[in-house]
RNA sequence: GGAGGAGUGGCCGAGUGGCUUAAGGCGGCGGUCUUGAAAACCGUUGAACGGAAGUUCCGUGGGUUCAAAUCCUACCUCCUCCGCCA
């Protein structure tokens, strides 16, 4: 969310930016008005908050004194009867018009910034580097779902038996490769990179996903679970960045580092009819994910350093790829700029996202109260919050095996991860 | 799921209707003393919004009242015990 002042002073930027993302700007017109109608309510309630709050401090001293001065409390208590009812009636009007403003800020995009392209959608996208090259075969290299069927380590027949479309089930050797994955991402990014490793619940309540952005806007991306206050998290970026909700920090403690496996969940609603083969798509996924809580000043650095410490992963596992900026079209709502990585998948000929990378400069920051206090100042302030895949395990396991495929139809092993398959019983 | 107890500032903790802009302590910060430190002593120290005046905040939401940390009510969370359970 932005700050009110911010919006307030910079309307026109504000639907500007909103527009450059593809988005409707009805909402920044209202806030005008609505705005607008909260300062004046606000101003004359408070200042009959402010008579009250006089009154009844003589009415107190008056009760205290002679019969005279008792008399005389007596008379002003009907006159504050009324004032009281009064800013009863203003309060509630308050209360519906910054009801409806919370919702217009939190309906409002954060501000993109001034390096991001402007674009519609990932067509627009702008290459920002690459990494390796292409793997040559001297066969025709199947998809990873032919891999995966051929050896009877995929089963997207029987997950659907058990659950239904976009689900997998991993066998043997994949579902092994799949942890190891885990293992390796997690172990290079808290022994190599600084990360500390949380473990965080795969639910969360609203007051959660509203503060990273999910909520409100994009309730039907979510599964909810029936009868509670609660949902399955579709990425770790949510339990973890709310990890300090509400919350002051030192700025000695900053940048905090945090690095999380989880299973993520997305029913991505608008999503039927795309990527319907393999398991590019699915409801269920697990990903682990890097979070930044850094000072204002860091953030920008900070991205560059997630970024590269993303890229590690792929590049230790040998696997070509490159980083596209997103245009503003395709950045995410709350995301004032996004690297994407996409990595090279030979069997389907194409470069397929594997990892996000984003700042939100104070944007989830103010949402959810994360705040830290300057050194030697009384003042604090909102954090920076960054986050990025470190990286997203199936698909780095479909990367796995479309360019490690033999002609044989087995997969050779990423020699970084050699190590991991050796027999321990 | 059942029964009981509890939620107050960074932490502990007092406060059952009106100078509470929340006592006291711990911690933090500054100082005196000291070669330096410790101890002792003195002072200072909650947060959000706002240019300011000011407003708001004692788990959360409603309610009673001229006035609520304090009374009523619903809910949430935590603790203890029982039940169930990996």
């Amino acid at each position: 969310m932005l700050e009110l002042r911010f919006i307030r002073e910079n309307i026109d930027l504000v639907r500007e930016k909103t527009a450059h993302r593809g988005l409707a700007t009805d909402k920044v017109d209202e806030f005008a008005s609505v705005d607008a109608k909260r300062l004046e309510l606000l101003q004359e309630v408070e200042s009959l908050k402010n008579q009250r709050n006089k009154a009844s401090k003589e009415i107190a001293q008056l009760k205290q004194g002679s019969d005279e001065e008792k008399k005389q409390a007596d008379t002003l208590i009907p006159e504050m009867r009324k004032a009281s009812e009064r800013i009863k009636g203003l309060d509630k009007e308050l209360g519906d018009i910054q009801e409806r403003l919370q919702e217009l800020v939190l309906s409002i995009p954060n501000i993109c910034s001034d390096d991001v392209p402007k674009g519609t959608d990932d067509e627009d996208n702008v290459e920002f580097k690459t990494w390796g090259e292409k793997p040559t075969f001297s066969f025709t290299p199947k998809t990873h779902w032919e891999v995966g069927e051929d050896l009877d380590i995929l089963d997207f027949e029987r997950a659907a038996k058990l659950s239904g479309a976009r689900f997998a089930l991993l066998k043997g050797f994949a579902s092994k490769l799949e942890r190891v994955l885990t293992n390796f991402m997690l172990d290079l990014h808290t022994e190599r990179h600084g990360y500390e490793e949380v473990l965080p619940p795969f639910l969360v309540n609203s007051a959660s996903m509203t503060a990273t952005g999910q909520l409100p806007k994009f309730a039907d991306d979510l599964f909810a679970i029936k009868d509670w206050d609660l949902y399955l998290i579709p990425t770790a970026e949510v339990p973890v960045t709310n990890i300090f909700r509400d919350e002051t920090l030192d700025e000695d403690q900053l940048p905090i580092k945090y690095t999380a496996y989880t299973p993520c969940f997305r029913s991505e609603a608008g999503s039927y009819g795309r990527d319907t083969k393999g398991l590019i798509r699915q409801h269920q996924f697990d990903k682990v994910e890097l979070v930044k809580f850094t000072t204002p000043e860091t953030s920008t650095q900070e991205l560059e350093d997630l970024l590269a410490d993303a890229e590690e992963v792929l590049q230790l596992l040998g696997l070509h790829y490159r980083v596209v900026t997103l245009c503003s079209g395709d950045l995410g709502f709350s995301s004032t700029k996004t690297y994407d990585i996409e990595v090279w998948l030979p069997g389907q000929e194409t470069y397929r996202e594997i990892s996000s990378c984003s700042n939100f400069l104070d944007f989830q920051a103010r949402r959810g109260g994360i705040r830290y206090r300057p050194n030697g100042q009384k003042k604090s302030k909102l954090v920076h919050t960054i986050n990025g895949s470190g990286l997203a395990v199936g698909r780095t396991l479909l990367a796995v095996l479309e360019n490690y495929q033999q002609e044989d139809g087995t997969v050779a092993i990423p020699e970084v991860l050699q190590p991991y398959f050796e027999k321990r019983f």
